[in-house]
DNA sequence: CCTTGACCTCGAGTGCGCTCCAGGTTTTAC
DNA sequence: GTAAAACCTGGAGCGCACTCGAGGTCAAGG
């Protein structure tokens, strides 16, 4: 890892402390996901609570929360603290989509089991 | 639904009785991960034993299988009934992909009802 | 210095899973 | 018999989330 001025990373280090690709950093701020300090010649930097937020971004990207949204909270976020609520109800909303869909996995799962199970059972004979 | 001879189903009704679009049902066929009959002028014609077909490739999509794997795995049952281990096989693999998948889902969501504690707190002040 | 690698922006390309259109044929209902 | 609805095929288009290329600037090591 690179030695740069008190705490701050580059966009490798960044990438590498937190597992998204450089590319996937770079789309997500110009997807509004995101925003860096910048050096004086235009070089990002990133600080710990930068890192803790693309694992946040991260977290709900991977359990489906589409681009979108996650446009919509982190604007939510980059405003004051008077809208916590709203953040609040956001991510409880995407909790129980997350939790819809986990049932549902669950439920599609018994039926390829069963399938297994009727292969198993052809076997048998 | 149209009366058809002897339990075929025209395609709308096949549509109608899985939950996939016509449309989805063609590219299904189209990339080799089901076969109809015919009428003699070229319309298709769905048995019961399709529409088990069609909900299991709806499970297997449901559950994140891959278009390509589900060709192949459309191609084994297509062929003799000795390639049921591999069979067996394919869809343990899946399972297992499945599981590890809601594993990391619940992860995910542990660290997301994490954040909404977080804000919980920060209202109390 | 100067070279080498990391960084920048902007726009284009990719892979996936559909979804839709055009232009034509067939079936169904009246 | 005819009009409307359903069907066919082949190929194009779409939305999403990246991923990459080109062409240039910047920074660290020798």
């Amino acid at each position: 890892m690179s030695q740069l001025s008190a705490c701050k990373l580059s966009v490798r280090d960044a990438a590498d402390q937190t597992g998204v690709s450089v590319y996937t950093l770079h789309y997500y701020e110009r997807e509004g996901l995101l925003r860096t300090v910048r050096t004086q010649s235009g070089h990002r930097r990133y600080a710990e609570s930068d890192l803790g937020w693309i694992r946040i971004l991260t977290c709900l990207r991977q359990t489906g929360m589409p681009i979108r949204k996650m446009r919509e909270f982190a604007e939510l976020v980059r405003q004051d603290q008077s809208n916590i609520p709203e953040r609040i109800r956001m991510l409880e909303a995407h909790r129980a989509d997350v939790l819809d869909h986990i049932a549902e996995l669950g439920r599609n799962l018994k039926h390829v089991e069963g399938k297994i199970r009727h292969y198993r059972q052809a076997l048998d004979d």
